[in-house]
DNA sequence: GTCTATAGGTGGATAGAC
DNA sequence: GTCTATCCACCTATAGAC
């Protein structure tokens, strides 16, 4: 017999659904505790605002996700000097750890629909939280990927690093019209081949060369 | 002595600016009139309704430029074989011309922000009106790319094409974080230098090898 | 911890004068 | 085309009973 979740868990997983489907914005609480099964006024009694909601959602995936990848990278550096594909692996493998979990495997592309919906609100708290759970990472990534491609500026890696990362962010954000895009060829339920696709593109992507202001489109 | 712009124009710019900035949910529309100098019944006046409004804020960017890429994907093939490059160059090039626009350079990170928001809206109008807007591009330059690059898997092939994407939309939408997480190498308002980082990330990514499954992270 | 009831506010939209 | 005034649906948050 199984327990059912606690009120505090249902609120959650409902929040993370319908903040992802419809933003912070458009998501009321009223629908949330609907959603849930639970009483108007548990958020409130349980996370203080709707707000704070917001914050407890994004924490309780990112936080595990995160500290696998930093953890992997110090494995990894522990055991001598990693190629760029363990490297890029190191950062994308978590994600596909958590995809593939059967209960948690649809709450990756939850998370990145709504960091897609928090990625331009200039002034809110929110914002500021992911901006320090990324810090990290992307100190720690960027430092492994500039001592494994030496002769790459700097400017340039960073350029790269971002380009990896919105390829992976907006790829799960518009999945939902990636079939029709594609004719259906591509799954992009299948976060496995996802990254299997993603891997080799990054990578050769991170090894090209710079061209100069000069030579363009020939 | 400039004619003031009319009431419908400074409603489409203020509401450009607030939905980028706030989302939409997030805007009301007496933010919008109000920074717009317009009267809170302008809006329904003018656009009938909340949600045509954001369709026409979406329209009057997305029209010309996706114009102006399909006529560039014209004179390419009217002159032959086009690069690979070129081919990336006719998809990025229009959106640069707009960027480097003082007039409407700003619109540009607007309208990816805004992208941002309406992605994961399953329901919504705004929705089919942006599938319905990009169709054409995706098909005539998913073509243009098989042609150069007949070995490449077709699902191979769109995946790549939806990375590229995801790396210009997303840049673009977190633009405003860029200077901190790259301790300020990166600069996001110079879209040419964007530009000119990005086509040689795409193209080589495009053109890596697609490994087996049994060949990863050694 | 869960519920009802409600306070107190903001939302989109419109009617009708000018 | 522009304005004021207003309708009413919906929102978050809280007080207080159970």
């Amino acid at each position: 017999m199984k327990a059912p979740r606690a009120t505090k868990t249902r609120i959650l997983d409902a929040a993370e659904r319908l903040f992802a489907e419809q933003g912070f914005a458009g998501t009321s609480t009223r629908a949330i505790t609907a959603a849930a099964n639970a009483n108007l006024a548990a958020i409130n009694y349980h996370f203080g605002s709707k707000e704070s909601l917001i914050e407890a959602v994004f924490a309780r995936r990112l936080e595990p996700i995160n500290r696998e990848r930093l953890e992997w990278l110090d494995r990894l550096e522990a055991a001598g000097d990693p190629s760029l594909e363990a490297i890029l692996e190191a950062f994308l493998g978590p994600p596909i750890r958590v995809s593939q979990d059967p209960v948690e495997g649809e709450s990756l592309l939850h998370v990145a629909q709504m960091i897609g919906h928090a990625t331009s609100r200039p002034d809110s708290r929110i914002r500021d939280m992911l901006i320090h759970q990324f810090d990290t990472i992307v100190e720690r990534f960027t430092a492994a990927l500039a001592k494994q491609l030496p002769e790459l500026e700097l400017t340039q890696l960073f350029w790269r690093f971002l380009f990896m990362i919105g390829s992976m962010a907006h790829t799960m954000a518009i999945s939902q019209d990636i079939k029709h895009f594609t004719r259906g060829l591509c799954d992009p339920n299948d976060v496995e081949g996802l990254i299997r696709a993603m891997v080799p593109f990054a990578a050769a992507g991170f090894r090209a060369p710079v061209p100069t202001a000069s030579e363009r489109t020939r």
